[in-house]
DNA sequence: TTTACTGCAAAAGGTTTGCATGGGT
DNA sequence: ACCCATGCAAACCTTTTGCAGTAAA
C-alpha cells in the first residue's frame, strides 16, 4: 500500500468520512505514474486492473482529495479538466508544445521570491500557484 | 471604433475571412471594460445594449480572437472558460483570494529571465506563459 | 454569384445528482 | 443501527454543430 492511501485515509478519517476500496483504488491508481490524467484515462486504468469503480465515484472523491492537497489541477483541455499527483514532488511548471503536446517540467527557482513579495505588498496568504508555458519545441520549430 | 475592432479585421482579411457587424460589436464589448469576462457575461452585455448576437456567434469566434492574440484563456472555474482582454497590457498574473474572489493583478519581473533559460536549455520557442497565485486575501485570513 | 456568417435549435460531451442498495463504523 | 458511499441512469450545463436563410466580397 502507497505512503499516500495512508495520508487520504487520515485525511478522511479527521473529516469524519470513511475509507473504502474505492477510494484506496482511486488513491491507489492515480499514484501509480506520476504522470498526469485526466477523469477518463484513471477509469479506464481502474477498469483494466479490474477494479469496479465508477466515474461517478472518481468525480466524487476528487474534489477531496483535491482538498487533502493529493493532486492538482493542472489545466483544463479538450473540454476536460487535466490533473496531476502532487504530494511528494516539489512543486513544478509545465512546458508544453503546442505541436507535438510534449510536456516538459521544470522548477522556477525565482517564484519562491515573488511570492514573498507578494504576501508582503498584499498581505496575503499565498496557498498555491500554477505557472505553465506553451510554445514550440525544438523538433517541431518549422513544421508548420 | 476602438482600435482593437481594426487589429482584428486587418487579421480577419489576411485569412480570408469577413468583417460582420457581429465580430465588431463582440471586440467593442470585450475591450469596453479592462476586466475579466466569461461567454455568458459577454453575452448579457451585448443584449443589454441592445445587440442581437447569438452565444453560437460568440463561441464561434472566440477561437479566432485568440488567435489573432487579442484575448487570452485565463482560467476554468464555476463548470465555464474564463477569458480577458489582453491586447495593450503588458503580460500580468493574477493573485486570487479563495473566500472572497478578489483578484490582483500583479508583474512578475523574474519570468522573463526563466523563460530565456527555459529556451536555451531545451530549445523551445515560447509564446505564452501564464501565472496563478491562490491564497487568502488580509481581510479573509480568519474568517473560516 | 459565391460562400462565409448568422441565429436557432438540437446534439455532444464532461460533470453532477437522485435514488435505491450496500457497507463502514 | 445509523448514515455515508457507491453504481446506475438521468439531469445539467457549457460548448459545438447542422441547417436554412442572409449578407459580405
Amino acid at each position: 500500500m502507497g505512503k499516500e492511501v495512508g495520508l487520504f485515509r487520515t485525511f478522511m478519517s479527521r473529516k469524519g468520512l470513511r475509507k473504502t476500496p474505492e477510494r484506496d483504488q482511486i488513491i491507489e491508481e492515480i499514484f501509480a505514474t506520476t504522470d498526469h490524467f485526466d477523469v477518463d484515462g484513471l477509469y479506464l486504468r481502474l477498469r483494466q486492473k479490474g477494479s469496479k469503480v465508477s466515474k461517478a465515484s472518481i468525480y466524487r472523491n476528487i474534489p477531496l482529495i483535491l482538498e487533502c492537497g493529493l493532486i492538482k489541477e493542472v489545466w483544463h483541455e479538450d473540454g476536460h479538466m487535466h490533473y496531476e499527483a502532487f504530494y511528494g514532488q516539489a512543486p513544478h511548471c509545465h512546458l508544453r508544445c503546442l505541436q507535438c503536446g510534449q510536456v516538459i517540467e521544470f522548477f522556477a527557482e525565482d517564484l519562491e521570491k515573488t511570492k514573498k513579495r507578494l504576501e508582503n505588498q498584499y498581505g496575503y496568504k499565498i496557498l498555491d500557484h500554477r505557472l505553465d508555458m506553451k510554445g514550440y519545441c525544438s523538433k517541431c520549430q518549422g513544421n508548420f
